[in-house]
DNA sequence: AAAAAATTTAACCAAACAGTCAAACTTTTT
DNA sequence: AAAAAGTTTGACTGTTTGGTTAAATTTTTT
């Protein structure tokens, strides 16, 4: 998790920005050492192959996505209140590293399973064999805080409305002129409308 | 929209599944030219390069899916028929091709620029200059058919809770064994929870 | 301050790749 | 049936790109 030097650390800053913002196929060796000011033998210097740094690139962006994002399955109490924390945290986490989840969802979609190999190796260190979501659903709606509801179609629901506008974001921005995701005002409308539209779904 | 011949044909097919699995980057002329079983100096023959070949698959793929798209826009009526037709018409025409939607995203994140230009001209051919749901919302709201509610929040909402599920697809499978997104059941399932939950939240 | 080790670079190399071309083959025109 | 036009192929070319290497430079150790 450290860097060992200070031109390691440039490197997986500018390996970071070109990879998810290229891709695998699409990044160049070349522009990442432009990018990080430093000749090219370095990267395999530090790194031996464009495999390798891809790899570091790819486990540091997840670490510290998925420890982001654990953090927002942690609140506890009653339902309503799990509720507004997980989507305040869920989109904060995101909305932090805009290109993130586009970058992921693309890489797993090549094949890798290296994402979801992560995420469970995350989730079991914490005590959890599974997303735990579901089963604060399942939990809440035995305790009668929500009405009976398919807890996964809730969870694809809940995490949909979070990060669809950030994967969709240069879809967005440009037919709906003026609109942008990260900007503070509409990070703040979009928690309160999922909030909403959530609660009102489950409310009993 | 037609082929000259079967030749073409068998390319564009197959130029179609690899770009769409591999991007444009990652796709291999030569595992194209495998795929339509010819041989690779035929694409140029076709289609002069790699881009124009990529061009030419791109338009005719967003060409039959912004058409189906904007086929969901069409019902009129009271707003909870519309909001039925739209899920329903909106996932099926997902569903029918998985992995264009992560396709046209991760491309457009690419920086081009070529599905909002046809997305418009499909928009301006049928009348409209931008895409009528937020106007169809607020037409709603006046009539008194459904509370007030933000209508571009809802319309990101809308799409975001069809749309999902596909675009998560490689995550979603792999993290809750024996789900199928394109499974009848599963959309069907995946229908009535948007329907539900998008009508709780702006019944009157 | 000399020797040794680690870092950095410019100049290469080899493989992968998109693209070309002349010749062979097929279909259409005369 | 001969000529012309269109199609298909195998072998080739030039470029891009990931990767290597030997030498130069800097840092650390003695």
């Amino acid at each position: 998790m450290k860097y060992s030097s200070e031109t390691e650390r440039k490197i997986v800053e500018a390996a970071s920005t070109v990879f998810l913002e290229k891709g695998k196929t699409g990044a160049r060796m070349q522009a990442i050492a432009d990018r990080a000011g430093i000749n090219k033998a370095l990267l395999h210097y530090y790194f031996r192959s464009k495999d390798r740094l891809y790899q570091e690139v790819f486990e540091r962006q997840v670490e510290t996505f998925v420890g982001e994002m654990l953090r927002a399955f942690e609140g506890g109490g009653p339902f309503r209140a799990f509720l507004e924390s997980f989507i305040s945290n869920y989109i904060d986490a995101i909305a932090r590293r805009p290109g993130l989840v586009r970058f992921i969802v693309w890489e797993i979609s090549q094949g890798g399973n290296n994402f979801v190999k992560l995420l469970k190796m995350h989730l079991a260190s914490k005590g959890f064999n599974s997303i735990p979501i579901p089963d604060i659903i399942r939990a809440a709606a035995e305790r009668g805080e929500i009405r009976p509801t398919d807890p996964v179609q809730l969870m694809i629901s809940l995490m949909g409305l979070c990060v669809y506008p950030f994967i969709a974001q240069p879809i967005l921005e440009n037919i709906l002129p003026g609109l942008s995701v990260t900007d503070p005002q509409f990070l703040k409308q979009r928690k309160q409308a999922v909030l909403e539209l959530v609660w009102d779904g489950v409310k009993p």
